[in-house]
DNA sequence: TATTGTTATACTCTATAACTATA
DNA sequence: TATAGTTATAGAGTATAACAATA
């Protein structure tokens, strides 16, 4: 040991994380930025985001959906789905068609372009989904998404 | 039903998450978003964020730590971190000390005021645990940490 | 009046480069 | 040369107010 290193030893004490290790919360946190941060790897090669896999996944569940109803279900605020929605709609991935009835709002579908693109992005996203279940072990899927949910809805 | 919402009904399909719903990743997300929601309306009467209360916990537990010891076990770039210890040593919370032996760095603690601020943060932070503990059900908390630290390592 | 989409803007969190003073 | 702390700044992500067109 150098003598710089025990002074080190010396003067810093070994550090704890005073109790945050065996909070849900921070626990929770620690997983999600690791989810998120895999899940933004692996959707990479398509140019996506998080967000944006979110929208064309939900668009094309259910073609024809409105702005205001995408924002809802994915809490993502109005103003922010424009951004989104324009930047997908630039790359022409996704396109806003007049809704018979309501000329304020948009009926958003995908494109064929979109849909090919979601093709590779789902067997992505596919994968990483994988490699989170496997890190779940003997735990059933739709314990932990019950638990979550609950959390959820604290 | 109104004529208007009758048209609604006719054009607007029922609508669907796309298969994000029984995902791991998007319900982990909707929890830590909850969670943290939750602890931040607890923590404002003592007008700490989460980050505030981790920082001092971890101060608390060990007396004496450096600030890139701190950033290191909370994942909070050094850039940041200052910030945070300036608010937080301009409000008498903490303190800064000389190292003996080493002029760069600062032994953190927390002042006499912190700690009485902490008391009831930390019955806060309690309480708030324990709702979501509750939310776990029968599945022991353990067994949580277990998987989610876990999925963080992935 | 209320709602959809939009614009502009602001706020928080997080990230990076470069500096200083020490080691 | 490397490290601790700092400064300045930039980039996401998210949030709110106000507007135009339409209902």
């Amino acid at each position: 040991m150098t003598s710089a290193a025990k002074r080190k030893a010396e003067t810093e004490p070994t550090p704890s994380l005073g109790g945050l290790e065996t909070t849900v919360g921070f626990v929770l946190r620690l997983a999600q930025v690791a989810v998120f941060k895999d899940l933004l790897a692996a959707l990479k090669p398509f140019d996506l985001r998080v967000t944006d896999l979110s929208v064309l996944l939900v668009i094309e569940a259910t073609p024809g959906l409105q702005q205001r109803a995408i924002g809802d279900m994915l809490r993502i605020q109005r103003p922010n789905l424009v951004i989104i929605l324009d930047q997908l709609q630039a790359r022409g991935l996704v396109r806003r068609d007049p809704v018979p009835g309501d000329r304020r709002s948009y009926a958003l579908s995908i494109t064929p372009e979109g849909a090919a693109l979601l093709r590779g992005a789902k067997a992505a996203h596919a994968a990483h989904d994988r490699k989170v279940l496997e890190a779940l072990g003997d735990l059933e899927k739709e314990r932990m998404l019950t638990v979550l949910e609950r959390i959820a809805a604290i």
